[in-house]
DNA sequence: TGTCGTGATCTGTGATCACAGTTAGGTTGG
DNA sequence: CCAACCTAACTGTGATCACAGATCACGACA
């Protein structure tokens, strides 16, 4: 009855143990049950998040709540939960009496995601500026590093340059030690995956361009002297060098 | 066997017929599909969004499936879909193995609130100013003014005041014309009702004082000047009025 | 009188079943 | 050969059942 033998496999990423940093200074027995509940729902809702943002959900795709069910080896109820989440973040729209599908962003709400995410990343660079440890700044420097030998590689390892650019911003939105609007950068970015990395697999040459490269750096420079007006002009120079980029190249209408 | 008579049923409100705003220049057909499908688990969503926001579900407060389900004569599912969407957005949490409550801000998470918010809503003020029609204007006008009556009835209607300020702002955040953008602020507005309403219901007195009606009138005044800069200061000042009032009086440790 | 154990009852989570609406494919009639 | 119908499969939604864990109150013991 199956209509094919071999099921989709949904080409999941193995689960990044994003181990919770210990707070130092507690008795030993107090962070023992912290870590250890995770339910099926949020495991299914962070596998569908980790497919959005590196693009291997391609914008107007379709999905099948008992596929995505069978490919994760859970019942369809997790997935209903994870994609009620999504579907409420916008990273997903379940069309009315159809299917579920990853949403197609329409020039206008490509430019709106671009000015917002302008204005509130800005302010999250600003803040880092202000407040980044040493720590904190040679943590963006490592992900700076392996962005431009991803990039630089011959040919250049897209896969490893999507992970490093995303570990570096978010080393960076960290920094300004503001959880809520961390979170409210990742549903942006939620939004915005599926096309800028999309985009990024099919165009790799973007990458050894360099606009990126040179943002970077003079991110971090501005990090190091922690000026936060350089460390904003900086990041909107990358994000807006992006989106010219996918507005040229990759956006339908 | 049920341990009391009287199920505690929940203070619903009627469901508020937001009729979405008929978008000009549509054939008559195009909106007929529209509004007519609406799900259990949406209507469960915006049932519980409207007790967050109004300030009806007090922080703190636990909720459990079941007792909602039967409040609103559904079945547990699309409450449990309901409360996914609002956990998701932090309006709600599930404690691990307990029950599911409004979340309890604590004082640095309300600071960091309060500052997203000036980031955010002070944008949408500016973008405002710049591109509200009369019409638009009118309409913030007009909420303005039924909240100057309600704050200075005597006593000061305080439930008519929090519909009318939170009209004020969105009509105000409409006007921006960035679809994204009002949604993040309806997200964090989730997340600040349940104190900033609870309190203004226990402390009227803070509506005659008249901070929130000076900074209304000054925001009115720059959206008739279409001066973005003013528009913002306004807000900001209207925002930081009552976070301060918050917190003085209504905050935890 | 204070404290610990214990069982009934509640909690959210997950699975399974039923159903109405839609889609798509295959067949039939022109 | 093309178009229209019609059926079978698949969609998300909702309800119901089962279960492990946590809470709370009552009662026994010290």
């Amino acid at each position: 009855m199956v209509p094919r033998v071999q099921p989709p496999r949904l080409p999941l990423h193995p689960v990044e143990s994003s181990q919770a940093s210990p707070a130092a200074g507690l008795s030993a027995l107090d962070q023992v049950g912290a870590l250890l509940h995770e339910t099926l729902g949020e495991r299914v809702t962070r596998e569908l998040r980790g497919l959005l943002a590196s693009g291997r959900l391609a914008p107007g795709e379709k999905l099948s709540l008992r596929r995505v069910a069978e490919a994760l080896g859970v019942s369809m109820m997790p997935v209903r939960e994870a994609v009620s989440r999504l579907a409420a973040d916008r990273a997903l729209e379940v069309l009315p009496g159809r299917a579920v599908r990853v949403p197609v962003l329409t020039r206008s709400q490509f430019r709106e995601l671009t000015r917002v995410r302008l204005v509130v990343e800005g302010f999250a660079a600003e803040e880092a500026a202000k407040n980044a440890t040493a720590a904190q700044i040679a943590e963006v420097a490592r992900h700076d590093a392996a962005f431009r030998a991803a990039a630089k590689a011959e040919p250049p390892d897209t896969v490893a340059a999507v992970v490093a650019n995303r570990d570096l911003h978010f080393a960076l939105y960290e920094a300004a030690a503001m959880p809520t609007l961390v979170e409210m950068i990742e549903r942006l970015w939620l939004k915005a995956g599926p096309i800028l990395n999309l985009d990024m697999r099919h165009e790799p040459r973007r990458l050894d361009g360099g606009s990126a490269v040179v943002a970077h750096a003079a991110l971090l420079e501005a990090l190091r002297r922690h000026d936060p007006q350089a460390a904003r002009t900086a990041l909107e120079d990358d994000i807006r060098a992006a989106a010219e980029h996918i507005e040229r190249t990759a956006l339908p209408e």
